[in-house]
DNA sequence: AATGAATGAGAATTCATTCAT
DNA sequence: TATGAATGAATTCTCATTCAT
């Protein structure tokens, strides 16, 4: 029963398959045995591929990460955008991310690991994309921060941990965000 | 060599112990064996005390909290004091225990595990606390909050997570917290 | 089935055992689990004497050398022996510890490792205890060698090799001896 | 990048990449993958030419003593020279020998397992061709030897473990071999 | 209360080898 | 001839936990 699959596919197939369980068990009692057991292959095919735990570990969260950055670079593209409107889409994104992957957010807060490295590198990301943003908020008068990408970074994995903790309400978190931005009420919810 | 103690003063001891290496390398990168090298004692000592590593783990994030819980009760106790005293206060406080762990918050950024639960702790207990005051705030006008106790948890969770980056500076964070509960500027970081 | 043993019984017993193993079939094809379980013994408990295999193999030769070199201490302590006496009983008790020890010798031949490290640390062994005699020797006029030490090794090594591919007859080796030295026959071989 | 070349040709290329990396890194520390990565060639074409790795050990042994052996079997059709003058030659044979793969040497002191398997080749070949040389010289009077094929023996093993540990000069050598036969000082090393 | 030798289950990793293409 | 993905068994090492003393 030896199955040959194209290199990428099956690099694909193994980060998939260790993201599930990752988020299912947690990143530590995940065995690189369970990862090649669940696929159905043997464990050195994972080591052909990785070279070692550590480095599959940091792919996956790598591989999460950039699906979030695509999709912000082509929101950062669009053109003719409000502040306001380029917030809330933003702000979308990040949502619509952690809905896809409602395990790592759910089950991670007794399982630390994978979550804080993915919370991280989201924070990372916003703080490249959405810096500029605030920014030119607070030049235009929409905002009034003295640190506008500490705000940022406070937002993001507050709101993350919160979500952890099961509050899932887009529109609670889009309340909040304006409250600790000083925006007007529903200026970032009517985006949604 | 056998020192014998009281068993209040040893299991005080083990806690300590463990909490110094659970900073310095992490829960899991730290062996019952190294706890009991450390402090010279044999491993079954460990193991008179606690029943188990888990049991250990919950107990010095339960001990740690404690400490900051006292002081919070006696904050919460003192009378005469104005909103804004008191929400500085209690900022206060949180800042100080972080300051007494230092190890903790700086190094627990690559090494998820203690920092993570320490927080859950400290926002239970905020939230546990402080959530009379911020409603207390709201209906008296200071505050004009949709979610009190969300974006307490917010700030606490977002804070720590920036300390923990390196931002340490208190006069930041009573900024931040300030404008994300929509306060006069100074208004808090007045009280320190 | 729990056997509790004074520290320094099981570790010899751990070094025995794993000499053993490793005479019969090399250092490399001894796996730690083939000397656990040649010993009924857990894994672990190997472990807890010793760091790595590596450790153990090192422990393994230093063992057998120190026996050795023991028995050429005293021989160097007796007094009023003449040059060819010396001589002969420092041969002698090379070939009393390969003796104990055959299967090392024997079996090492196809299984390189445990003799070349054994080889090195005796021919070392030698070098420091015998080269004063040489040298005396040399200066007596009973021998007359450009390099003694040099010479030394060449006939350590080369006979521990001779034995190693089936010769072991010691009087074969203190002719070779002799005639290499350049000393009398039977100077050497009438010590025995 | 399918590179096809012809058999031999395949077939020695692999052979001298195993050769260096055996010098370099030692035979089992170095993996099928790694010769087939430094010929930047695929795992399975090694298979195709050596049955198992074993095989290609052997292999590689016997590619290098052939080269030596071709040398001595024209010394030994070389007639018209005298008992000395052919010692010395073959003498010279091993060194050049030697001289032409010094990683071997050099490097497998902490490496047991090329170089010994070499040794043992090198013994042979010796023996299978200076053997009737020694006697020879026995019968002529040049010679004084009980066990001529004992002694070239260990002159051989000795003096390459000699050479591995640093004694490079073959004037060393030379006067060592001069002194074990018990022969003239500078009789061999006259040849050079 | 305290010791520390002993357990045992499991984890990561390596590698010679095979085989479909 | 040549590729390289896939196998699978073996191996070293770690650690929480137990228990006789």
């Amino acid at each position: 029963m030896r199955i040959t699959k194209q290199p990428e596919e099956r690099k694909q197939e193994i980060l998939e398959t260790a993201m599930g369980l990752f988020e299912e068990k947690g990143i530590q009692k995940t065995s690189m045995n369970d990862i090649a057991e669940t696929m159905g292959v043997a464990k050195g095919l994972i080591y052909y591929y990785f070279r070692s735990k550590e480095e599959l570990v940091e792919a996956v969260v790598e591989c999460f990460s950039k699906g979030v950055e695509e999709r912000i670079l082509q929101l950062i593209k669009a053109e003719g955008l409000s502040f306001h409107e380029r917030l809330g889409q933003v702000v979308k994104v990040f949502f619509l991310s952690i809905q896809e992957h409602p395990v790592l957010m759910n089950i991670s807060s007794g399982n630390p690991g994978l979550f804080e490295l993915v919370k991280g590198r989201l924070s990372e990301l916003a703080l490249l994309h959405a810096r500029q943003l605030l920014v030119k908020g607070v030049e235009e008068g929409h905002l009034h921060l003295a640190y506008p990408d500490y705000m940022l970074k406070i937002l993001i994995h507050g709101i993350a941990d919160l979500y952890v903790e099961g509050v899932t309400d887009p529109r609670v978190h889009c309340t909040l965000i304006e409250e600790a931005l000083g925006l007007k009420k529903e200026s970032i919810l009517a985006q949604f």
